[in-house]
DNA sequence: TGACAAATGTAAACACTGTTCACATAATAA
DNA sequence: TTATTATGTGAACAGTGTTTACATTTGTCA
């Protein structure tokens, strides 16, 4: 009956907030996340939650920033999968940015939340830097630009095609009821269609 | 001195809130709008909103839905202009919906939020229908495959590539500084290196 | 060791939110 | 006219983010 008396102190209340935000974005949907319903979730009192985040938006922002990560660890490995494979890794980064969005969409949304997030937060603009570096990351086989600061057109419309397909997926009515598998065989679809773009025509 | 005494009845109590959340997004942003506030802004009670919507959800879709057709009716007018000056309706079509979003940010995000609006309302549904319709209408004279009813690569690729260059104009970190102009012109340019995609290389 | 300061968690309150319900008023139908 | 329906109201409810004064623990330095 290892009912130990619980200690005053949490430990790393900042990390288990960040940890409740995710278990209920991804049960109930991010508008169900709730301040006091994270505090209940990690077993402490709501205002606990202020020593550690000046607001709920700053805590929805570092939620967002971890969310940035993943997907950017996400695309690094499958980039270097596709590389030790032989395969094109413009196309599975790619897939795995669309992947991403289809499993985790409560985190996808997070991520891109201009009047829910301070878009101006310091490690949230570090990571989208490091997340659009990994993108062009991923291009760099098949897209000859490669200045590392601006993104060039073609470069810009691989993320456009990427990201509007993620968000028409979740949030847009396009393959409403297909399921997951067909989704992703859309988006290889997608893929191929955009490489003639390219001008290198590569497979 | 005109101060007449205000009826009992407001009149068209549903259209007027929706005009309501129109000027609240607008000036503070979506996540400003709130019942209450369009209540206020009409010169009603909170609870009457409830006669005419049976929830701030309802309400949202039916927010969503009539700016779903404001842009229908910008990419339709786009179309025939282009058409008549003999320009790509392609181009112009697809510029017009980034435009869009530039123009009304926050219309563009109530049209596409899963969590917040009931996206399987009719008239929501026929509404996105439309706008499909109209993304297929404008992309008829550029890409070949015509099937009404199901998107094609090309046309799912063409949808995308607008829809995520809007959406990381507006909530992600593309562009962040720049003007509307520039922007604009980067989505010329994006959309110009796209063409390759579709085969019939015209200009 | 002890005293004091800093960090961290709490309880109670605040204004605000969406929503409901009994009621008031107006428009319409019989 | 009367009865019925549609529409708007005021007061209440639970739930929200946030602040404030206070409690408890941890760390520091004599």
């Amino acid at each position: 009956m290892n009912k130990q008396k619980k200690p005053y102190h949490h430990g790393n209340l900042a990390e288990s907030l960040l940890d409740a935000v995710d278990e209920l974005a991804t049960k109930f949907g991010l508008e169900a996340v709730t301040l006091r319903a994270c505090a209940k979730l990690v077993g402490v009192s709501p205002s606990s939650a202020f020593r550690h985040y000046s607001d709920k938006r700053a805590l929805l922002t570092a939620f967002a920033t971890k969310a940035i990560h993943q997907l950017s660890d996400a695309m690094q490995a499958s980039k270097e999968r596709a590389e030790k494979n032989g395969n094109n890794p413009f196309q599975a980064v790619g897939q795995t940015y669309v992947e991403f969005a289809l499993n985790k969409p409560a985190f996808f949304r997070a991520m891109w939340r201009e009047e829910t997030i301070y878009t101006n937060d310091k490690d949230y603009i570090a990571a989208t830097q490091q997340l659009g570096s990994h993108l062009q990351g991923g291009f760099a086989d098949t897209i000859e630009d490669k200045d590392p600061d601006n993104f060039s057109p073609q470069e810009l419309l691989a993320w456009s095609a990427v990201h509007g397909l993620a968000s028409l997926f979740i949030d847009g009515p396009v393959a409403t009821g297909e399921s997951k598998e067909k989704k992703i065989e859309m988006a290889q679809e997608m893929l191929q269609t955009l490489l003639p773009a390219f001008g290198t025509n590569k497979q």
